[in-house]
DNA sequence: ATAAACTTTGTGTGCGCACACAAAACAAAT
DNA sequence: ATTTGTTTTGTGTGCGCACACAAAGTTTAT
């Protein structure tokens, strides 16, 4: 590996120049820049990374803006850990990060959240677009103060995000349409979507996921019917509980259920033991409730979208992207994951990496 | 952060002290030693790690031995590249790894691979230990240098390997079975096995495989059928399609096929048409042959181990090995990936990371 | 021609650590 | 008391780079 010092002694310059060459700092003569360019390419010289990072010593620093998790919901926990897996790893290229929350049923915790966040003056910033509008003032902000960003896990459009990490919502959706029907007996089965309103709160993902999976189910030979029910708010068990039992009272002919949300497990609490029986059911997500359910036999498949793997790479591709300055790719879809009773314990890799941190708590800055 | 500097200001000593109670290297008093611990511990002090691998320059050597891959059998290509993608960022902290291959046909080929790679001193190993016996040869030497090492993607029992890395075979040819269930409409359905058995070679991860398959078709309360096949090599199309062709012919009531190997797609070439639609095909690794057969709808399902990953982890866990001295745990079971027409795009890491590599060619030592 | 202004190049220091080597401090033997 | 040996501590250099600053070299204005 050639250094900037056997350049510079092979162009008979000293090292500073050959240092503005590479970092196009200026105030090179054309002459013997072109001369240290065709030196520089002809040894296929990159700087190292580690003396760069030691000798400009946290230049970097990245923020975070995720919704807080909760025991009663710990999807969010999975980005989180991925960020702070992948936040060890680039530490060591002088990258330091700090990480936001906000509270994802109020929508000025997401921008006051984010009020705090924009105050630490950060390099670059990763945010979970949970609020389409609101996100409009945070990007023109970032803009103004000409800070790169990266929508972590929901893919709105019409931004000038440097990328977005996250999944197909349209194709997981129809891949829960094949599922379906894979475990459709009966060559015409009635399935049921339920989705959660929350009020003001319009998710894309989840409507993405229900588009794929009408599209998946329409364009079956069979020709199957899908029912949707909208309960008012999946966390509160009781009405919910009331509703669902007397729709599908009325609905006896429902074979699958399609919960387009982390929430199913919520569902199957909702649901008796007769029903869990004859009726299949496919959600999203393996948080630790959703994972119990599929464990013991009331929910068929999972679909997951590697959460954890989403905060590692977010990070991982902002750091490729200050540190080289090239322009990537401005979409990147994380696999569609099946699981099932069987699979399901090796797909998690929260466990592995919790080992790694002294604490498990979110250590974020408080968004009071 | 602390510094090694502030600790020795603090603590009253040279730099050279702390450094030496940091590491464990002796000659340094009680007292002065429990002192600085004290005073290591209030800070909560690491050693950064950038300056530290700066200062150590490449310490670590970390060679390995994967089977040759070629473009008619492209599976070790996966691993290869996620060994390649990890080379890169560990890089940073002062390690270098060569690969060195083995023709999978060939047991000398095995042993003399190994011979050169030892030549080269390595810090640390990651095999794939493909000959069982030879294994026990090479593990001795390995032993006898004090050199500690992986295994790759098959699991072998009996050694003091620090760690193995691959898919729990049985697991995954359980859901294979459960899959295939899946798949089968009718009650009662026969279902083939199609094994290559390459003279000599004992691969027990094939055969794990058919037990985790065959143990959850026995224990399903439809009564199925399970035949096998055994051929004598996949790779000669010849006389494996009339093979095939007039067991199929005597068999008409095989309506799923399983085919333990990474070699579906060679199964599927010696399908006709007709069969290929009355028939399920269930098959492992998303090989590009692989994949193209899951596209055009002849294969039903494949199950990838995700190989590419397979290759980076070992790498990482060697480096944490090696530079913590930590035992790590013995044994990392990657997730059994479920592969469909509509998933499968999003599973492959390979597209994204050639990209970052100039060269797609295999750059090993060769072994002629 | 000389000074001023600008352009181009060279030099030096420090980032935090690892490790070889030098130098004390102390103990034991002569 | 002096030497020798042993333990303990201190010093110095370099890893490869970034960047501030100094020093030349070159052009323009006076």
């Amino acid at each position: 590996m050639a250094t900037i010092k056997d350049i510079a002694k092979e162009a008979c310059v000293s090292e500073g120049t050959v240092d503005r060459v590479i970092h196009n700092r200026g105030g090179v003569s054309k002459i013997t820049e072109a001369k240290i360019k065709k030196i520089l390419k002809h040894h296929n010289f990159s700087v190292n990374p580690i003396a760069s990072a030691l000798a400009m010593k946290n230049k970097y620093y990245i923020a975070t803006l995720i919704p807080k998790f909760k025991s009663s919901d710990l999807f969010w926990e999975s980005p989180y850990l991925g960020v702070k897996k992948a936040t060890e790893n680039v530490k060591s290229i002088g990258v330091t990060v700090q990480n936001f929350d906000f509270n994802q049923y109020k929508i000025d915790s997401y921008l006051k959240g984010f009020d705090k966040l924009l105050k630490t003056n950060p390099t670059a910033v990763i945010i979970v677009p949970y609020f389409s509008e609101q996100t409009k003032i945070i990007a023109k902000k970032l803009e103004d103060n000409d800070i790169p960003y990266i929508f972590l896990n929901i893919d709105v459009k019409g931004f000038n995000n440097i990328s977005y990490i996250g999944q197909n919502s349209i194709k997981a959706g129809q891949i829960v349409g094949k599922l379906m029907c894979l475990l459709a007996t009966k060559p015409k089965t009635t399935f049921l979507i339920i989705q959660a309103v929350h009020h003001n709160i319009k998710n894309n993902t989840v409507s993405k996921r229900i588009d794929g999976f009408c599209d998946y189910i329409s364009n079956n030979d069979s020709n199957y019917n899908i029912l949707t029910l909208k309960v008012e708010d999946l966390n509160n068990t009781k009405d919910t509980k009331k509703r669902i039992s007397s729709y599908l009272y009325k609905h006896p002919e429902v074979h699958g259920i399609f919960v387009p949300s982390s929430r199913i497990s919520r569902v199957v609490e909702c649901l008796e033991e007769k029903l869990l029986k004859k009726i299949n059911l496919i959600g999203f997500d393996n948080t630790p409730q959703n994972v119990k359910c599929l464990l013991d036999d009331s929910v068929s498949f999972l679909i997951s979208q590697r959460p954890f793997d989403q905060g590692y790479e977010a990070i991982l591709m902002m750091c490729e992207f200050l540190t080289n300055k090239i322009k990537s790719p401005t979409r990147i879809y994380m696999p569609i994951d099946i699981l099932t009773k069987e699979n399901v314990i090796y797909n998690s890799r929260k466990e592995f990496n919790k080992a790694l941190f002294n604490e498990t708590k979110q250590k974020t800055v408080k968004n009071s």
